[in-house]
DNA sequence: GAGCGCATGTAATATGTTACATGATTCA
DNA sequence: TGAATCATGTAACATATTACATGCGCTC
């Protein structure tokens, strides 16, 4: 159950209401890493609250409540990050499910998604790319630290199906062609 | 919620029994894709079941029963796959929740985690490679296809991470070169 | 003042995890 | 015959999703 980690190290990045937190979870990090909506994040926020890792630091208009790590909350975030998890960490991935389990459709049509895979993986990459350059070089330091990460991790990401699609189309052409 | 399309697609490759499918989830399957105990399976199979897209084929001793999918179960399982998810498709992975998270800790804690991070994918990646050269090139056409998709997406996998781990440090030691 | 986005929440339902529970078969 | 593994399951608890619900504040 990693949500609590997720909230205190949103919120060692920048102070954020609940809110700002969802809005979060709908960009690079729920993308890559990890999701939420805000009907998980309020109560979770409450929990933390109670065990004295976060705080309200401000209420301002609309009901809003900005929350912060308190320096428990950041102990607690360190040693989760600094211990290795005692077993390799499991993972759902519905997009890797799929691409898993083509095996076991006719090559034609698994032919026809691996396309489609690569056509969207390239597209994403080409996008990600872009954006970095248009960026130019990170010059602030400590600033921005997290989308930086989250940019370079889903490009590495989108190369690495790419090629993974590319190989399997190979492998199933070789076979039809060993077959004929 | 992919957990029975993940069932009727190992049933899809083999039929088995409920142990033997959990069993395949503490593998390649669940590693990368997807994760399942035998507590969540055993009320899923049962509940295909109902609905028909799975049969019991076999029962074997101590009580186990063969699943195997039926017509209309192929035929969810293919239209799943070949429908795209109309919306990206969320993630959870602890391991990249964590990556994200290192840029809030201070940075030589951050580069002690990013090292061990390029040590582990590195030995990962080799092993990967080392079973896939034993392993000889691929001949048996249709069989086995599933894990070798499997290997092969982990080793880009790893080496995407272990390259993605060497930027990150390249990041973080020019900014502390920077700052000082 | 109408509409949108901000901002928070609860309740019902579904799903997943942990702990508990049982018994058969195989192999040393 | 004892231990390990096969094989299935239930119950209690934790967590997540979906639907519902409310109201403020800003902008046109």
């Amino acid at each position: 159950m990693s949500l609590p980690h997720a909230l205190l190290g949103l919120l060692a990045v920048r102070p954020s209401s609940g809110y700002e937190l969802a809005k979060a979870f709908e960009g690079d990090l729920g993308r890559y890493a990890w999701q939420a909506g805000h009907t998980s994040i309020y109560p979770e926020l409450g929990k933390l609250a109670e065990r004295g890792l976060v705080e309200v630091t401000h209420e301002g208009p609309r009901g809003s409540r900005t929350y912060a790590v308190t320096p428990e909350g950041r102990d607690e975030l360190r040693t989760w990050l600094l211990t290795p998890p005692r077993q390799a960490a499991k993972v759902r991935n519905e997009r890797v499910l799929r691409m898993f389990l083509l095996s076991v459709l006719d090559p034609a049509d698994a032919l026809e998604v691996l396309r489609r895979i690569t056509e969207h993986t390239a597209a994403e990459a080409a996008e990600l790319r872009r954006i970095r350059s248009d960026a130019g070089p990170v010059v602030a330091p400590g600033a921005e630290g997290f989308g930086q990460l989250a940019a370079e991790y889903g490009l590495r990401q989108y190369e690495a199906v790419h090629s993974w699609a590319l190989w399997a189309i190979e492998q199933l052409e070789s076979r039809a062609a060993a077959a004929s």
